[in-house]
RNA sequence: GCCGAAGUGGCGGAAUUGGCAGACGCGCAUGGUUCAGGUCCAUGUACUCGCAAGGGUGUGGGGGUUCGAGUCCCUUCUUCGGCACCA
């Protein structure tokens, strides 16, 4: 039998604790966890990162930071509770860990509590930090609370404003006059990715409106292939999130084409729809050329007229000179406007207007009618569109509607004669629309008899030879806006002069620092721009007067690089030592994220875009900031997510308040797989008290035994000794493999569970001796080590009656003995015909006729293959063995 | 409409490679302990036929592959999430 030695701790131990009086071995973790917060607390760098020459590995663990709301609410709880299990792992891994935390505290929120209270926001900001900092130290998660990051504060927010200048150099924060979307109720412009459903994203009632502002943006299209390409890499990443992105960046390959405009004379009005004709213009102008942007330039010679947005440029001038078409389109956009409010997002009927005019089709010289139509987005490709109904559903919808020509230029291969029937029928008409890219050109000149991808290839090779078109690669992303009206947030460090214009705050001048007394007030534009003090500035070009730009930035600004703070979190002479970053960080980034996936687009593809920006910058080697996200499950309750208005809401406080901070957060890991939705059930957590009561009631009655062993040899010497070692070692290799790779921790906390159902049904034996004080002892050593990832209090208890006065955190973590893992006999079932018959238990490694002459000396098995013919016998050593009769 | 994930006891869930379906926990039942209990202990608990021994059925539905399917393939339904005229 396999021995090994219990390695005792290195420190000098504290002498064997007394029996425990009988009052001490009920679980009281009201009692234990307070004591033990204490003397967590008194020793500041129990949980600090060790510097690089440490020599170890390391490991960068991170949790999403949270906004300070004043609250720590159960999916927090669950968030950081998984966090806390990896880290504490990884700790007795051996590995150098950084396991941080932080605040995203800037944001409305504070604004409103500021209106509401009349407390300033930075004040209530802070005390709601204070008191989420304390509830987390309670939970007793395993931050180092040195590096500690709050954004609102000037020493990291300045490093905002140096980004911002470092970006405005590059050109990669730039001004413009557009559309954005404004939430009245956050009196702010948002981004794109805080639009949900046409809502805000605070406001989900809220539709947002669309306004016209000169705001700053950030260009993340100057990213956009990268950030599209590296997500190919990013394998460990959760699928959905590789998808939502992928979606969101919506890149497309296809091309441009030049249309030029026919001049009036040669316009056929006569072929336009009668009831559409709009009256002759009277004026002449240049005609231009519209560009569109098609993914089927194949379908090109199919195309039957051409589509404007309404907001495209040459609708304007087209309708600048008939007044019929301008109201048209005037009408269709209103229209659609009030369609949008009543029915907020299906799609919509399709409509259009016919110009009048016409445009050439570079490609076969056909004139094709110009129309608006209401299905074209000005803000995706240029804004026009081809249109190819026997090609493409939509243009097919609306040429059925408008009475517009079908001309079919793609037909499906024909296949040789094993094909389907359809597919033989390659001269019939295809269904309408074919949209199906596998297939052949015909009607397409020089093109005809081309595939659709050759085709497409070639006829965008032909059209830039000709100079009136090109390949070309679309994104659906777009720059992002961080500008908002807000006060609470990073002053944008831009001064505009009358003399020099848009002037950025020279780095010497910064922080510029976000005034203090200001009267919040819902009035609109940026509260700001009413602190003159704040707004007048000197222009450091001209020393002239300049004006402060008002607005403040997105904070998802702050929380696009706050991991990179982490590695160097005091540094006031740069955002942070690149050495520090290049240390944590390495190639590949946070060895693991976890977070919500709420923020699967938002935060998760800004951070991306900050990382690349960075690294182009100089400052970080790595392409990607997290090499492993992990996206856990909403907290619900009842089947419905926990919200105030539903009342379904459980306090994290009320939980430990009750079952203590372990049962707690054990509880949820427990009740689901982290990855999955987890329906809170406070029985489930009384549940796990018990079981942490069973523990700790099991080991204060053993310890003083257990200790007496410690240092001696282990061996497997009778039955129960054997039997206990075992399932300790098939545990132990259980919680390991999942810390590894799927982190199913409720099954691992099921599998500690079974190793102490195993012990305390072995208790009898235990007390009368049948199980020595070494084995006891390394039970119950590795027990604690095996819980300190999921209940730290109760380890660190049980680690001290142990007689341990190291940290667990630096004791190694168990080795699973391969040896005392092994079973010695297996059960093996028995079938006939695939329904199990009988069950044998052989020796593990039994071959072939071993399993099968057991299985056949079974009366059952006899019984049920009397008289039947044996046609196969399937023998599985170590599965099973399944007799065919009939 | 498109894309993705998931459907297993009364409930949360387990079954890591195609090999005893229901681990572990909750709940429930019976018995015991207790002055009391949001206590503890023991036993049982998928459904179904049967006094029992012992059968039969069973992983949303239907079909298939296989000696064998919760797991693989086809099809269909439901639920949840994301996107939604993206040319």
């Amino acid at each position: 039998m396999t021995a090994l030695i219990n390695s005792p701790s290195s420190s000098s131990k504290s002498s064997v604790p007394e029996p425990p009086a009988q009052q001490e071995l009920r679980y009281n973790p009201a009692e234990i966890e307070p004591r033990w917060q204490a003397a967590w607390a008194a020793q500041p760098d129990l949980y600090a990162a060790e510097p690089p020459a440490c020599g170890k590995p390391k490991y960068y663990v991170l949790e999403m930071l949270p906004y300070p709301s004043g609250k720590l609410h159960m999916g927090h709880v669950r968030n950081y509770s998984i966090g806390d299990a990896l880290a504490r792992h990884m700790w007795m891994r051996g590995y150098n860990v950084l396991h941080p935390m932080g605040w995203d505290a800037f944001g409305l929120p504070a604004e409103n509590a500021a209106l509401k209270n009349n407390t300033p926001p930075r004040e209530w900001t802070l005390a709601n930090i204070a008191a989420m900092r304390v509830q987390m130290q309670r939970v007793g998660f395993s931050y180092d609370w040195q590096r500690e990051v709050t954004t609102c504060l000037p020493e990291y927010y300045r490093w905002n404003q140096w980004f911002f200048l470092q970006m405005y150099k590059r050109g990669l924060v730039y001004r413009k006059q557009s559309k954005v979307n404004w939430c009245s109720e956050c009196a702010t412009v948002l981004a794109n990715e805080q639009v949900v459903d046409g809502c805000c994203w605070r406001h989900e009632e809220t539709p947002v409106e669309q306004r016209n502002l000169e705001q700053w943006f950030a260009r993340t299209t100057a990213y956009a292939d990268a950030l599209q390409h590296d997500l190919e890499q990013l394998d460990g990443w959760p699928e959905k999130v590789r998808t939502m992105q992928r979606n969101w960046i919506g890149r497309s390959e296809g091309a441009l084409v030049d249309f030029a405009m026919l001049p009036r004379e040669k316009q056929t009005d006569a072929d336009a729809p009668v009831e559409l004709r709009l009256t002759a213009r009277a004026s002449e102008s240049s005609p231009g050329t519209v560009t569109v942007f098609t993914t089927r330039i194949d379908t090109i010679y199919g195309a039957t007229s051409l589509q404007l947005a309404p907001e495209h440029p040459m609708t304007a001038q087209l309708a600048a000179e008939d007044p019929a078409l301008a109201r048209a389109v005037q009408a269709m956009v209103e229209q659609q406007k009030s369609a949008r409010e009543k029915d907020a997002f299906g799609t919509l009927e399709k409509q259009g207007v016919f110009t009048g005019s016409y445009a050439k089709n570079p490609f076969n010289g056909a004139s094709v009618p110009v129309w608006v139509a209401n299905y074209v987005l000005m803000d995706y490709g240029t804004g026009a569109i081809m249109s190819v109904p026997a090609h493409d559903e939509r243009d097919y919808e609306f040429a059925q509607k408008y009475k517009l020509d079908v001309q079919v230029v793609v037909l499906p291969r024909r296949t040789d004669a094993s094909a389907d029937a359809s597919a033989q029928a390659g001269d019939a008409e295809p269904l309408l629309p074919y949209t199906a890219e596998d297939s052949l050109l015909i009607n397409s000149g020089e093109f005809s008899g081309m595939g659709c991808e050759e085709a497409q290839r070639a006829m965008a090779a032909h059209a830039q030879k000709n100079g009136f078109g090109q390949a070309k690669v679309t994104f659906r992303l777009k720059d992002w806006g961080v500008s908002r009206q807000r006060y609470w947030g990073t002053p944008i460090p831009m001064l505009y002069c009358e003399k020099d214009g848009i002037v950025p705050v020279p780095e010497e001048q910064l922080p510029v620092l976000l005034p203090e007394k200001i009267a919040i007030t819902q009035q609109g534009g940026s509260p700001l721009s009413r602190v003159p003090e704040f707004v007048n500035a000197v222009c450091p070009k001209c020393g002239g007067a300049a004006r402060r730009e008002t607005d403040t930035m997105d904070t998802f600004v702050d929380s696009s690089w706050y991991f990179y703070r982490y590695t160097d979190a005091q540094n006031s002479k740069a955002p942070f030592d690149p050495a520090a970053a290049a240390y944590w960080f390495g190639e590949q980034g946070i060895d693991q994220y976890i977070g919500g996936v709420e923020h699967a687009i938002l935060h998760l593809i800004y951070s991306r875009f900050w990382t690349k920006m960075m690294r182009d910058l100089g400052l970080v080697q790595n392409a990607e900031p997290a090499h492993r996200l992990f996206t856990q499950g909403m907290v619900i309750k009842n089947g419905a997510k926990m919200s105030k208005s539903k009342g379904n809401v459980v306090s994290p406080d009320d939980m430990i308040a009750r079952y203590g901070a372990d049962a707690t957060r054990m509880y949820a890991l427990f009740a689901a797989p982290p990855d999955r939705d987890l329906d809170w059930q406070e029985d489930g957590v009384a549940g796990i008290s018990r079981f942490l009561a069973k523990v700790y009631r099991f080991a204060a009655q053993h310890n003083a035994r257990a200790v007496a062993g410690r240092g001696q040899d282990v061996t497997a010497a009778t039955p129960v000794e054997r039997k206990l070692l075992r399932k300790l070692h098939q545990t132990i290799a259980r919680v390991t493999l999942d810390f590894a790779g799927r982190w199913h921790f409720n099954t691992c906390i099921a599998a500690i569970m079974e190793l102490v159902n195993d012990l305390t049904a072995a208790e009898a034996e235990i007390t009368a001796g049948s199980v020595s004080d070494a084995v006891l002892y390394a039970a119950l050593r590795n027990l604690v080590l095996l819980l300190n990832p999921f209940a730290p209090y109760l380890a660190a208890e049980l680690w001290s009656q142990l007689g341990e006065t190291d940290s667990l955190l630096r004791a190694p973590w168990p080795q699973a003995d391969a040896a005392l893992a092994a079973e010695d006999e297996i059960e093996v079932p028995v079938q006939v015909n695939g329904k199990l018959r009988a069950v044998v238990t052989v020796p593990v490694g039994s071959g072939e006729d071993v399993l099968r002459s057991a299985a056949l000396e079974q009366e059952k098995i006899q019984a049920a293959l009397a008289g039947k013919q044996l046609v196969k016998a399937i023998v599985v050593p170590g599965k099973l063995v399944n007799f065919v009769v009939k």
